[in-house]
DNA sequence: ATGAAAGCGCTAACAT
DNA sequence: ATGTTAGCGCTTTCAT
């Protein structure tokens, strides 16, 4: 149907050779020639084959993007600023949702792998590392983005998630809170783990006793925001704030506290992880750990396709880099004094 | 790096046809030579070449999908919808953001033709019909979804846009409202003409004369939302209500109304289009539009794989379904008297 | 049941 | 400045 490149070379009395200089503007075509050669070109409509360029070349230009699921906001900011960079070099994104399931992410990078993508960037399960280390030692550039893979070293970009958390539960500590409740995901992902670590620590430091009922996990979706509040919420001991660790758990936080018709803040106060325009819109506007993620997937790009362009084979130390969270103050934690919060006892 | 097919051949003292035939599971292999291959195969870690498969087949098992700007909600939902069903028929999504710029569009409809993918799905700009038809022509399938393209003849799968927006206006005037607004994107986008003829309609059938100043248009993003709400609330004749006809306009609006410091639905009512989870968290829940974005997606990409298997040159007469729309009625409009309407008048 | 060999469309090394 | 040709890794037709 198309044409291919013999054809452009035969109507143009030319080498197929030629017409590939003329394709890819290499040096050493007479501008008569090449004049030639582009209006047939132009007259046939022909464009490149990329599948043949790739086998030739061992290039295709596609990097595979492999996140938990493009719905959550979080992964769709993602997806955007890889895609937003990776265009810009001229690379296309083949995405891949892997539902934080270890064995879709173990199909999605084989798949990736036989459609010979220049890299991956993967926020993993932290599941398939034998997998990964394999694709990293045939030469497979990778970049882990959010969370690490125990036994895998390679490059990543992070969020100081510990100090996010912690900065969250100082400052309800500062607001006089005591009762401090975290609803988070699985501590068995890095993101998860570090959230409970700043959490302790901010509660520790300020000598203020950890109390398990106060420390909800389940995974990271909404239908746990939602059941993990309601727990709280029924509790003998209720909370005086619910820090919530992630986007979709805020949001069934949320749910939660208005279906027991509470008020935020005078009922109970709330910090979300995570920003987007509707916490700004809610009532009353939500305070929230905001996170730098377009930064962090633009950043994974751009390290992504440094490493595949360069091509060092004998690259040995990886690049972990950390990235800052920044507390945002809405109206969702009032200050509360030290004897209202005693009075809240029951 | 990576062994091949000759490699495995080799290895396992059989000819590269033989590999060919246990790889793909094709008959007339003796099981014992199979067992060989598959011992070699898996000792060496082999994984097909998709390249090398896909120049040869001429199939990539590749689809491309264009949406305007997969920030936005309604494109992340059509974008996994659509990966689900591409997953399931063994398929792998392409994902380009073309930010609704119709050289951008292009741009990616040459590199899609050039990668090979056996379709595409794109909601369209409606501005590359020439190039879409080409491609057309030379037998890629494709799919238009959420809008049609003037002088395209192609299968497409759509929202019945008009009849939503007139059940919302429809369900104002039931409502008691007169002075009812439409902020709305562009109407040369098949999306924005129709829901503004769903508006005009609803009115003319119940005898509302149509006010110009009422009716606001600017792009389908959030910034619009924002200033065409302004504008309105600083109009000498203030609306009643405000019909924003996408979830950015909604988003938009919703901010702008913020800032006026005016009360929904008391001072003024609001529908949206386009519903999400954080639409009933607001105060008050949000009555809106929904539409079916996850089937218009999982649709699109069942019709699209269907034309590609089906691979019926032949074909015809092109398939357009139009879903429906559905009213979510939540607590942003209230009842209003005709006669509070007009003392409401300035 | 298995093998030999052509060829998909391109690039790149080498020759002229 | 241009041409010839091998070959990327696979599938597929035709032999045997």
């Amino acid at each position: 149907m198309s044409p291919n490149i013999k054809i452009i070379a035969e109507k143009a009395g030319v080498s197929t050779a030629t017409v590939s200089r003329v394709i890819n503007n290499f040096p050493g075509v007479r501008e008569k020639t090449r004049k030639k050669v582009l209006k047939i070109i132009s007259e046939l409509n022909y464009e490149v084959d990329g599948i043949a360029r790739s086998l030739r070349q061992k290039k295709t230009f596609k990097i595979g993007v492999i996140v938990e699921n493009i719905l959550s906001q979080f992964y769709s900011i993602l997806a955007k600023s890889i895609e937003d960079v990776a265009h810009k070099y001229g690379y296309n994104v083949i995405l891949c949702n892997a539902d934080d399931d270890p064995e879709k992410e173990l199909n999605y990078l084989k798949v990736l792998k036989t459609s010979r993508v220049d890299g991956i960037i993967i926020a993993p399960t932290g599941k398939n590392a034998d997998y990964i280390n394999s694709l990293l030692q045939s030469n497979i550039k990778i970049v882990l983005v959010d969370r690490l893979i125990e036994g895998v070293e390679c490059d990543a970009i992070l969020v100081d998630n510990e100090k996010g958390s912690y900065n969250a539960v100082k400052y309800l500590i500062d607001n006089g809170y005591r009762k401090i409740a975290l609803i988070n995901g699985f501590t068995d992902r890095t993101t998860g783990k570090e959230r409970l670590n700043g959490y302790i620590r901010a509660l520790k430091e300020n000598n203020i006793p950890i109390n398990n009922d106060f420390i909800k996990i389940r995974d990271f979706k909404k239908r746990s925001g939602i059941i993990l509040t309601e727990e709280l919420l029924k509790n003998k001991e209720k909370p005086e704030a619910i820090f919530a660790a992630n986007l979709d758990l805020t949001l069934g936080a949320l749910l939660s506290i208005k279906n027991f018709g509470l008020k935020i803040p005078d009922d109970i106060a709330v910090i979300g992880f995570d920003d987007t325009d509707w916490e700004q819109i809610l009532e009353p506007p939500l305070t929230v750990v905001r996170q730098p993620i377009y930064d962090l997937g633009s950043s994974s790009a751009e390290m992504l396709i440094k490493n595949i362009e360069e091509d060092n084979k004998f690259k040995k130390d990886n690049l972990i880099i950390t990235l800052n969270t920044k507390l945002i103050e809405r109206n969702s934690v009032k200050k509360l004094s030290t004897i209202s919060g005693q009075i809240n006892n029951n």
